[in-house]
DNA sequence: CCTTTTTTTGAGTGATCACTCAAAATCATA
DNA sequence: TATGATTTTGAGTGATCACTCAAAAAAAGG
């Protein structure tokens, strides 16, 4: 039954997933995590080897589905520069639903982890430059069609933007009112949006 | 000798505060403490309660001093919005010292603390909530001296900049070179100067 | 149905966690 | 210096940490 295993598996790591992305990396203990997988401990370690091991997996599936939806949004939009808008917009509704956490995780992951969890801490970095180099390709794309003044440089850009992003649903982790977080978002998305090129340039 | 005893709980004080700023709350250990504060756990007990009330304090002292480097550099200026711009290029200059962290010690906090450490994730919301407060009277002076638009919410505006500094911070946590924090930085800064009412408006 | 292979179990490992407290050391005052 | 008050010490507390492994259960093959 390689089909089902593999399906319990995965329901595994997203489980495994949640439960680190809300209480992060030390505060979840093995105990955290026979409960929240319904797996006793041999069982956990035969299938991920460790739990630094099935953090990393819980990291890469968390950005794996997190550039996927970037991606969605960003196709949804013929221009790149109403697509990233759009991108922001959305995370302004993150606090809404019922996820662990309106943080990035891996961000969260950045800064609780440090030299004795090294491998975690290296695959949090690795997996942020992939999303950076996404937004820098997509202000590149602006002005290859012609909606970005080609004298930006959107390697600046696009750190700018992944910064607001962190920002943004850093923020959105604090004690705040909703339609705080959602106007925060529609600043940073009409701050993004008063860079094409023929609009009339209008600053905040 | 109350003089000297009191400068000795402010020491201790501060090496807690850099090590639980480095290592964030989890990963600090009373072994680590024992050793930065060469006291032995009685007297760290005695003096500081529990690792959670030391923690708490070390968050306040971190607020104290953040706060009044902020108000600093903010009477270094006369223009709030050219104060709040050379803030944020200091900041950009974080990465260079040989400080714990780039990133805040309230955001590490706020993203690393659940409900088992309540009270401490409390203090670090009201202490973030004391920061956006005074980037928020500082744009309501901009406009009272005539240089920002009367029609922009300071309240947006504030909480704009916190979130901007936030993912600054946490950014310059990303191992990427000191340039690259300064110019992100910089264009903050740009971005802030670029509301002065007089000046020509130019977008990003 | 029996045998072989694979997977799961959960009590148990030593290490480390935050924390305590009786005893020793130090300090303040006479 | 003697005495009483205060502070510091560090071995030790039970709890919990990440993790192991022999035995039991389940699955696969004949």
């Amino acid at each position: 039954m390689p089909r089902a295993t593999l399906h319990q598996r995965h329901d595994s790591l997203e489980r495994a997933l949640q439960l680190f992305w809300r209480k992060g990396f030390h505060a979840t203990s093995l105990k955290d995590l026979e409960r929240a997988l319904d797996m006793r401990p041999g069982s956990i370690y035969a299938t991920f080897g460790s739990k630094d091991r099935l953090f990393q997996e819980a990291l890469e599936r968390y950005a794996r589905l997190a550039l996927a939806e970037l991606e969605r949004t960003l196709n949804a939009h013929d221009s790149p520069l109403t697509g990233l808008a759009a991108y922001v917009r959305r995370l302004g509704g993150l606090c809404d639903q019922e996820l662990p956490n309106s943080a990035c995780m891996l961000v969260k992951s950045l800064l609780e982890l440090g030299e004795r969890e090294q491998a975690a801490w290296r695959k949090a970095e690795e997996l942020l430059a992939g999303m950076e180099k996404r937004f820098i390709d997509r202000f590149a794309a602006a002005q290859q069609v012609g909606e970005l003044d080609s004298r930006l440089d959107p390697s600046r850009l696009g750190r700018r933007l992944q910064a607001e992003v962190i920002g943004l649903r850093a923020f959105a982790q604090r004690d705040v009112d909703s339609a705080v977080v959602h106007d925060l978002a529609e600043d940073m998305a009409l701050s993004l949006e008063a860079l094409r090129i023929d609009a009339v340039s209008s600053s905040q």
